[in-house]
Order: C-alpha cells, then sequence, then structure tokens
DNA sequence: TCTGCTCTTGACCAATTGATCAAGAATTAA
DNA sequence: TTAATTCTTGATCAATTGGTCAAGAGCAGA
C-alpha cells in the first residue's frame, strides 16, 4: 500500500478521524455559546483531546470556525436549489418547506450556528451571502415569478417569500427555547409541519 | 428643593443622566457583539467614560446586560398586548404586523438584542419565557381561536401563528445583512409591510 | 465658605484564554 | 527492527479583560 497521505486530500488516517471529531464538538459548541462564547479548550475536552493536540490539527481558533461554517452551508443551500419550475409551485414549495423543516428537526446547531454568524453581521460568510447565496436566491426568485405569470400561483414577492420560508422554519431551531417554554411543551415536527404549510402556503393557491 | 435622591427612585441627577447613557451604549454594544463578545471598557468608551467610573454605576458586565434585556422586554410585549378579540381579525393582526414592523425597524439593536438571548438558550430570560411571556401568549392564542370559532378567520394554529408573525418580522432585523445581500439593497419598510402583510393574511381571509 | 457626599479615574490585580514549544510517544513504510 | 514521520501534551507565555482600590475632583446644601 502507497503511503497513507497520497489518499485522501494528503491527510493521515489519523488526521481525517481527529479533524471529524474536532468539527463535530465544534459545531456543538459553537452553535451553543457563538464564538467568542467559545473555547478551544471546550472543544478540546470534548473531543477527548488536549488543546495543544486540537491547534495541531487546526492552527487557530478562527480556522476551526470557518471549517465548521463551511461544512454547514452546503448543508443550507442544497434544498433550495432543487425548485423546479416545471413542476406544480405548492407541490414544489411543499417540498422545499417540509426539507427546511427536518434540516431544522434533525440539525439545529446548523441553524443556529448560521443564525449567530448573520446575527453578528456575518463577519466570516459576507461573500457568500453577496456571491453564491444571492445567485441561487435570485434564480429560485425567477423560478417563482415564472409560475405567478403563469398563474399557477397567486402574486407575491418571491423574495420576501424565500425570507418569510427560511425565518419560519429556522425559528424552530433558533428559538427552540422559546417555542418550548411558552408551549409548555416541545411541539412534534409534524405538528410543526401542518401548521407551517397551512400559513405559508394556503395563500398562494390560486 | 428637596434633595435629588428623593425625587426619582433614589437616583441624583448625574445617576439617571448616566445611567440611560449606558444603557443606550450597551444596547447597541450588546446587540452586535452578544455578552461574551462584548467588553465592559467598549460600552464605557462609547459613553465617553472610563470604566471604573461606569463600574460605579453598574457594579458588574452582568448587571449592565441585565438592565438593558429588561427594558427591551417591555417594549417587546407591548404590541401584543392589544390585540382586542372585538375586532376585526384581519384589521387586529393587520395592526399587530404593522407594529412589529415598525419596532423591527425603528430598533433593530432590540430585537437582535433578543435573539441572541434566547439563541443561546435564554440563560438570563427563561423564567420570563415561562411566566409573563407565556400567559400574554395563552391569552391571544385564545382571542384568535374565538375568531376562528366565529367562522371570521380561516382555521390555523394559533400559536403558530404567532411564532410565524414573530419570526417573519423579526427576520428582517436579526438577518438584516442577509436580507441586504440577497436584494442587492436594503428593501424600504413599506415594501417589507406589503409583502409580509400579503404572505402572512392572504390564507387567514375567510 | 465649609462640609459631606457623589462622581471620576489611573494604576493595579487575578483569571481566562489563545497560542507556542520542546520533548516524548505512537505510527508507518521499509 | 528501524528510522523517519506523525501525533500528543505538560508547561508556559502574552494578551485580554472583568473587577478593585485609593485618592482626588466636583457638587449640593448649610
Amino acid at each position: 500500500m502507497t503511503k497513507v497521505r497520497a489518499v485522501d486530500a494528503g491527510k493521515t488516517r489519523i488526521q481525517n478521524q481527529n479533524e471529524a471529531l474536532i468539527l463535530d464538538a465544534a459545531l456543538e459548541v459553537f452553535s451553543t455559546y457563538g464564538f467568542r462564547g467559545s473555547t478551544v479548550d471546550q472543544i478540546a475536552t470534548r473531543c477527548g483531546m488536549s488543546k495543544p493536540n486540537l491547534l495541531y490539527y487546526f492552527r487557530k481558533k478562527e480556522d476551526i470556525y470557518q471549517a465548521v461554517l463551511k461544512r454547514t452551508l452546503s448543508l443550507w443551500l442544497a434544498p433550495l436549489a432543487e425548485l423546479n419550475i416545471d413542476n406544480d409551485p405548492i407541490a414544489e414549495l411543499t417540498r422545499y418547506i417540509t426539507a427546511k423543516l427536518d434540516l431544522t428537526f434533525a440539525r439545529p446547531e446548523a441553524s443556529k450556528l448560521f443564525a449567530n454568524e448573520i446575527l453578528h453581521g456575518a463577519p466570516h460568510v459576507g461573500s457568500f451571502l453577496q456571491g453564491p447565496l444571492k445567485q441561487l436566491v435570485d434564480a429560485k426568485a425567477a423560478v417563482i415569478a415564472g409560475w405567478i405569470a403563469q398563474g399557477k400561483l397567486q402574486s407575491v414577492n418571491p423574495y420576501h417569500l424565500i425570507f418569510a420560508i427560511w425565518s419560519v422554519t429556522q425559528h424552530y431551531a433558533d428559538f427552540a427555547v422559546q417555542v418550548e417554554a411558552v408551549m409548555g411543551k416541545r411541539p412534534t415536527p409534524e405538528t410543526v409541519k401542518q401548521a407551517v404549510l397551512e400559513i405559508l402556503l394556503r395563500g398562494l393557491k390560486v
């Protein structure tokens, strides 16, 4: 067998293993306490690793954050990219909203990490917002506008519809504590799905 | 004139003046950088004041945060409390949503401060959420349920409708950076109002 | 003016924390 | 087995930062 380093982007077995371990721990910690509120030691301890050892894999705290954020962003974009103008708009939007809610309940930390980043002015993802994200949203806003032009959907500003979908779906991750406190219990994903679909889509049917 | 201290809850003129100054600066700083990300020095400098002097008025960083958060919460609750079952539901909800959006555009820092607090698990306002907030929402959810029972409003889960209103309206403060990046410009309050009202209310009319 | 209280701050302390380093342990390819 | 490389960490450093303190400046009422 050839040198391990040649296999996976120049990474050894232990490197791949530990970097993954670190990123998982970092997502948990950063999404809970924010960048400034998290310590390298916290993340290291969560991996059962010493702080210098963690810094052997990621030289700076910044680097860990960048890496975990990057890994999260692709997860974020995926569902929107699938909006297809050739299908029925209500079915497509239903699928999109459902996919977003599934993500919210399956990976609330990812949503919280992203929310934290934006809330603090998006210091690390500013160019992502203005570049890839804007382009994708522009394209999908055009799809929605197309549906409206074809008379398949009630008239609505596509950008603000997308914002509404984002905010409502991510609310159940980012503000989960408030939702639980106000309702006195954690609502089931099914209940949320039904309610959210009703609220967001009923007014859009022609 | 009697001693100044007797007038305003035992506060002197300078105390009232400086405490207000500090709370304004603290809101700016905390809402931008979060609790851990903000420093006492930052707040002090913003008031043109030395750090020890600031700590003369608020003995701990915590105390400043608590005070500014408390001052924000009442602002937050006010509009919802006015939902009146005797009026037309669409008119009432329109008024509520408009009031929330006005707050969002007039005081985005307040929204961001609150969002940050909830996002990090509401360590300082947990009891507020489970107490006063829950009670108010319970009462107003009953109002909405009443409208539905009277056939004045389409059927919808009142709690989730309130969550949707909160999330969509606050989105334009908390995620303003993203909204601007994606749209390529800052949308006018009027545009947002029209779009949000359409999205949230069109499906509710009977 | 005088007296007591409030207000202000430079200097300082202690704890936290991001980051480094040297030295040893473990792993790998031969 | 061996030699090179990778991995690991205790000890330590330097910067940041929340908070204290003593001493002086400013202010209000008599």
